[in-house]
DNA sequence: GCAAGAATCAAACGATCGTTTGAGGATACG
DNA sequence: CGTATCCTCAAACGATCGTTTGATTCTTGC
């Protein structure tokens, strides 16, 4: 495997495990197998690696996010819960590929950093597709208010980043295959969330 | 104010800007006015800082929300609505003495540490407080499998972490008092929880 | 008022951090 | 074959990390 593939997949799961700051370049790069110096070769340096992180799935993310709204979007069939699956399944996806699912945890620590930097970048990657998302749930909601719009969507963001991160009590037992443990994950997300933006 | 009570102030608040790896003892010491070496000489270590900072709000945290739910818990007419009031409100008062507010984005960075030693102090510290609220769930929806309360409540715990750390994108407007904005957080957070909750 | 303990201080400890350097190996193209 | 380009490597850079030390100051009780 090409080194900077090698650095990116480490990055991951380090970032994922330590955080940004926690994890080391040293760590990262041994548990890559390669040299401590090509971190700064191929990227840069190490805020630019944790920004390539983010490109690498997001990117992938917000095109089957998006690609699944469309589908869906101003059909008069449309339910929330249609909606919330275009969200969600795409990240249960994610997890499939290699450690994918290691990247929700990364994108729940970017949540916690109330770094400036890191949060202009993910407005800048990440909030077309929430504000498309956002424009649906409001066709779908029409006696909402804007604000109270905004507040359960932000509301349905908080539990769907929790859940997916694998943040809570909840883990899964031995006896079940992974994949059902995700397609679980994402059918009580689905209801939760659907009742919630529903509430009266 | 004392040499203690000045350090756990500023690192509740180093802490929530920027980690408990990203804030070092020597920003910790110099924000709080104190000798670098003071942190280790009334705590013993970086760590037992940390946890210091947990117990002194968790403690009180703790103490508030347990007493408002022995006030309505078994009680004939309470509703969910009441269970979810008693375990937001005491958060929402924490903001009010001090900076308090800071301490639920350090719990907010707790979550995301996977970290096993802060998991297990945290599980043993507020664990105790979650099934008891746990436990007045599942009076008031008998109907609800204990696979699919637990998987609401986390659920619950996930949008609450979220909105009462000020993760997401709802920001208060400048024209709101702060108070009020934390009120308006709680409504919307109980009216759209209690939904999650009651879903079909 | 003076000994004893608690608290504070500047300074240094070894370790580790992100980054840079310059030499060397690998690869592709004329 | 030679050379230019991409890549890797060990080593070192200065900075900063958490922690420790030993001297000094402050506080307390007899």
């Amino acid at each position: 495997m090409p080194t900077k593939e090698r650095i990116l997949g480490a990055a991951e799961e380090l970032f994922a495990r330590h955080g940004f700051e926690g994890a080391s370049l040293r760590q990262l790069t041994a548990a890559a197998g390669v040299n401590l110096a090509a971190v700064n070769y191929h990227f840069g340096s190490k805020d630019r690696l944790i920004e390539e992180v983010f490109r690498r799935r997001l990117d992938q993310l917000n095109g089957r996010r998006l690609a699944a709204l469309q589908k869906i979007a101003g059909e008069p069939g449309t339910t929330i819960e249609d909606v919330l699956a275009a969200f969600i399944t795409p990240a249960l996806e994610l997890s499939h590929d290699g450690n994918g699912s290691l990247f929700m945890r990364v994108l729940a620590r970017a949540f916690a950093e109330h770094d400036d930097t890191l949060r202009k970048f993910l407005s800048d990657n990440y909030g077309h597709v929430m504000r498309q998302f956002t424009a649906e749930f409001a066709r779908l909601l029409p006696t909402l208010s804007k604000e109270e719009l905004y507040w359960r969507v932000d509301l349905v963001t908080g539990a769907l980043t929790h859940a997916m991160s694998g943040f809570g009590m909840i883990q899964r037992k031995s006896d079940v295959p992974e994949q059902r443990h995700r397609e679980q994950t994402a059918e009580h997300l689905i209801r939760f969330a659907a009742s919630g933006l529903k509430a009266p």
